[in-house]
RNA sequence: GGUGGAGUGGCCGAGAGGCGAGGCAGCGGCCUGCAAAGCCGUCCACACGGGUUCGAAUCCCGUCUCCACCUCCA
């Protein structure tokens, strides 16, 4: 079986042909740099993480393209209120996300462009449009992508113009003047500058000074870094319609064959509806990760199918705790054991169980992929204790190498053996009361063994006896 | 009103006509000086009402409930 995906355009699941053989292009909408990033942008942003490095394992060659929006709306009125210029309050926001997203082991995309970098691109393909007959200037120099004009409109959600609620652009309807659109379901590709907007926040055009509309953006950007048609293009649930419908309408009116493929991830859901952004901090990543480890937030967002809601709730962190450290410690012991570490190289080119590959194959289904991660587990956790080296070594490689697709290799989250000097320093002295207990222990001293265990407990270290000695780690705290 | 999605065991969450999903929690056991870790077992569910079928969580009809998009949104 080849990857099949669920194209949205389409409601069902594709085979995935890349247009040119052994090359995948993908576009996916990043964030509106308007705020801090939150669980739900780093759903996506997993999402997709894991598309591309099964895609890559899947032996493909990727071209990632995600957008930064560093001009709109409401990072024009946010920065506005708190008084700073709106590009250090996009910069700032940009760079949270940036963080987040190495945070939690997102690759970097290929290419990053940010809106404000391609106005020119913009404007050529806003004249093209013009030119085509497909968008039309109004009033001080709004330009409108004519709905009418292109009978394929709402084509990728299914949805006839009529149906829809009437568009609500803020540049329309001047002071109830009445609309300067031809039609109510026309949308800016380009809004002129208002006196109340940044004299910074406006560009040259043919038709006056302006800013982009919001969907523009996505189109002149992906037609520059993936071509005029390409493989997949990605986003959020939300951003169906009218984002991705209305890119898809001006690039393909501007002759482009644009997306072959649309995939869109689902919400982080709680009690059962989409996560609101009222909720105040708790949300978010940077708070997040102040008690818990970016790596089990990473397992969280990772663990349900991306077409999923995914239903978040204090429980669903110490979930992901649980099973990310039956993980990885199978890993550092199975490790301890051989001895040895293998390189990335070795962990990708071994081969991965054909569950696993079945699973990912279909829709990226990682829950099903998760059951197979977890037989290996408890396989290789059976070996640990009564199987020969050369079995605890293939279920090793095997497991990292699932995980590695998951972007939830121990080894890699965990670094490759030494830690840091004062790990050492910590280790030297809890060495030493282990040394101790087990003296303690060989005299059947229980009373002075249990006292040094609960010494280190107290401390935040649970000590584990094995046939081979005392191993010791840090415990996590979890606050409920 | 239009367009989609969903209701699975205490919780999370796959599946989609017959074969154990998996995880977490709980319970019992093995191991252990006691723990921890690990292993084994247990808990065997599919919103409701009809129907089709040898057989339905999966198909059909009806009902109920929930969610999302149509306005900025991952």
């Amino acid at each position: 079986m080849t990857l099949h995906l669920f194209d949205t355009a389409t409601r069902a699941s594709r085979a995935l042909v890349p247009l040119t053989p052994g090359q995948v292009r993908v576009y996916v909408c990043g964030a509106t740099v308007q705020g801090a990033p939150h669980i739900g942008h780093m759903r996506m942003a997993v999402a997709f993480d894991v598309l591309v490095r099964w895609l890559r394992r899947s032996g493909l060659e990727v071209t990632l393209v995600r957008n930064v929006t560093d001009i709109d709306d409401k990072i024009l009125t946010k920065s506005a209120e708190a008084g700073v210029p709106w590009w250090a309050w996009a910069q700032r926001f940009e760079r949270e996300f940036t963080a987040a997203y190495d945070a939690l082991g997102v690759l970097r995309p290929t290419y990053e462009p940010r809106a404000t970098g391609h106005v020119t691109e913009m404007v050529e393909l806003m004249e093209r449009l013009v030119e085509r007959g497909h968008a039309y200037v109004t009033g001080a120099g709004d330009v409108w992508f004519d709905v009418r004009s292109f009978p394929e409109y709402g084509a990728l959600t299914n949805q006839r113009p009529e149906d829809l609620a009437p568009a609500d652009d803020e540049t329309d309807q001047p002071d109830g003047e009445g609309s300067v659109k031809r039609h109510p379901h026309d949308f800016a590709l380009w809004k002129a500058s208002k006196p109340s907007d940044p004299k910074t926040a406006s560009w040259p055009t043919p038709y006056g000074r302006g800013r982009p509309g919001w969907h523009l953006e996505c189109s002149a950007m992906a037609e520059k870094y993936l071509g005029e048609t390409f493989d997949i293009h990605g986003g959020g649930l939300d951003l169906r319609f009218p984002h991705h419908e209305n890119e898809q309408a001006q690039s393909r009116a501007a002759g482009h064959g644009f997306a072959q493929l649309w995939m869109h991830s689902a919400w982080v859901t709680q009690g059962g509806a989409k996560m609101s952004k009222s909720l105040g901090n708790s949300l978010m990543v940077a708070t997040i990760l102040e008690q818990t480890p970016a790596v089990v937030l990473r397992y969280a967002l990772t663990a349900v199918q991306y077409r999923s809601m995914l239903e978040y709730a204090p429980e669903t962190l110490h979930e992901a705790e649980a099973t990310w450290t039956r993980l990885a410690g199978f890993v550092e012991r199975a490790t301890e054991r051989l001895g040895r570490t293998h390189d990335l190289e070795t962990v990708r080119t071994a081969p991965l169980p054909a569950g696993f590959t079945a699973a990912m194959d279909d829709d990226l289904n990682v829950p099903a992929a998760l059951a197979v991660v977890h037989e290996h587990l408890r396989r290789g956790n059976t070996l640990l204790a009564d199987g020969s080296e050369d079995q605890v070594e293939a279920e090793v490689l095997a497991l990292r190498g699932m995980l590695d697709v998951l972007g939830l290799d121990p080894v890699q989250w965990v670094g490759p053996g030494q830690g840091s000097r004062a790990e050492a320093a910590l280790d030297a002295l809890v060495q030493a009361e282990l040394a101790a207990r087990a003296r303690a222990r060989a005299e059947k001293d229980w009373t002075t063994a249990d006292a040094v265990r609960d010494r280190l407990a107290g401390a935040g270290i649970v000590v584990e006896d094995s046939p081979t000695g005392a191993r010791w780690s840090l415990v996590h705290d979890q606050e409920d």
